[in-house]
DNA sequence: GTTGCGCGAGAACGATCGTTCTCGTAGAGT
DNA sequence: ACTCTACGAGAACGATCGTTCTCGCGCAAC
């Protein structure tokens, strides 16, 4: 089938996904160009022309999977945060705070991709909306779970808090408007059950 | 002084400050080029040169000025909201609401410019932070006057709430995630009045 | 063994862009 | 009037980068 010299096209396909994830995150889009891309997936730029015939095509494939994994990821860092006891809507905070510890943090790939391209890219853009707004439902889940009688501006106002958090932890690189958020997040849940 | 062919300096500084907000803004950092701003600010390259020795450098005068600027218009703007009675913390909101509507609104200038940036730029980096750290700031004055017995956490909450809403609204593209905030806004100053 | 196809390596191309240089000219000082 | 300076217009340069092309080799089919 294949060659021994060259990669399985599969194993090829994750590990150009798995360099565009790091270098696209930790430089930006722009900051990258496709020879690193290459280098860093060890593939020909022939295969990754053939895989993904363009950047902007790349951009939306690293997009896509950076979404599923992310969202694997924090359903089950709130998960395990939650475990202890604490309200799942305020074990976001939790999971956002060991996210912002890891080392080349620097925010949200997602708003950090739409702020670098200007207003021609309608498919990132989409692709960034729909991942928010499932980031909203899954809190919208987690609040009709919890807090069936809550107001029903609470998940939206915790996404609004997440999103804040994770820019301004960014910016100001450090967790104070983490816990910010948390303890409004904390009096939220507590003082609107039953409104 | 200066011949009648020519703009005077201040004149051609401001117009050239003015066409950087407006490209830098409504396209991104990295999609304007500096001819570009020649051509909106009507001035040689040459001069364009002899104020601004490098992109870099007009990138940082275009955001020190939009700082000054754009926190007249957020005072402006919160205490006309406030005057009707509502809560200043809250007005933020209806502020941020006018926002919105402007026509080419594309979320947070200073985030956006943090977010196409590489790791390389500290001085950007310095001036995004300073300008998030004295809006902070101006909400925890806000704070001292109107709800002296609020948590510590309060003014900052309120802080990423904005954050968060100037981001998603970006996303989005509507008023959603300002008005749950709001509602958010709304409760936690209600509430959190004598703790 | 020979032919042909597919692929990796990397050169090459074309466009973009930040920055500088050249040239022509118009005004100021004397 | 002459000269010198300063400036605008725009060409030019060099670097970067997305994308394609060329070359050469190795595997496979017959």
């Amino acid at each position: 089938m294949s060659p021994a010299s060259t990669i399985a096209p599969d194993a090829a396909s994750r590990a150009i996904l798995d360099a565009a994830d790091r270098l696209f995150y930790e430089r930006g889009i722009a900051g990258v160009g496709m020879d690193e891309i290459r280098d860093a997936a060890r593939v020909s730029l022939r295969r990754l022309y053939s895989v993904h015939p363009s950047k902007r095509d790349l951009v939306s494939a690293w997009l896509n999977d950076r979404h599923t994994r992310w969202m694997g990821w924090f359903t089950d860092a709130v998960d395990r945060h939650a475990a202890g006891g604490t309200d799942a809507l305020v074990a976001t905070f939790d999971a956002l705070d060991d996210w912002v510890d890891t080392p080349g943090y620097r925010g949200c790939a997602f708003l950090n991709s739409i702020a670098e391209t200007s207003e021609i890219d309608d498919e990132h853009r989409a692709i960034v909306a729909s991942h928010k707004r499932s980031l909203v439902e899954h809190l919208s889940s987690l609040a009709i779970r919890d807090h069936p009688d809550a107001p029903s501006w609470l998940a939206p106002a915790i996404a609004v808090l997440l999103d804040g958090a994770i820019v301004q932890s960014a910016v100001f690189g450090d967790h104070a408007p983490i816990s910010a958020a948390r303890s409004a997040a904390l009096h939220l849940t507590r003082t609107t059950d039953h409104s």
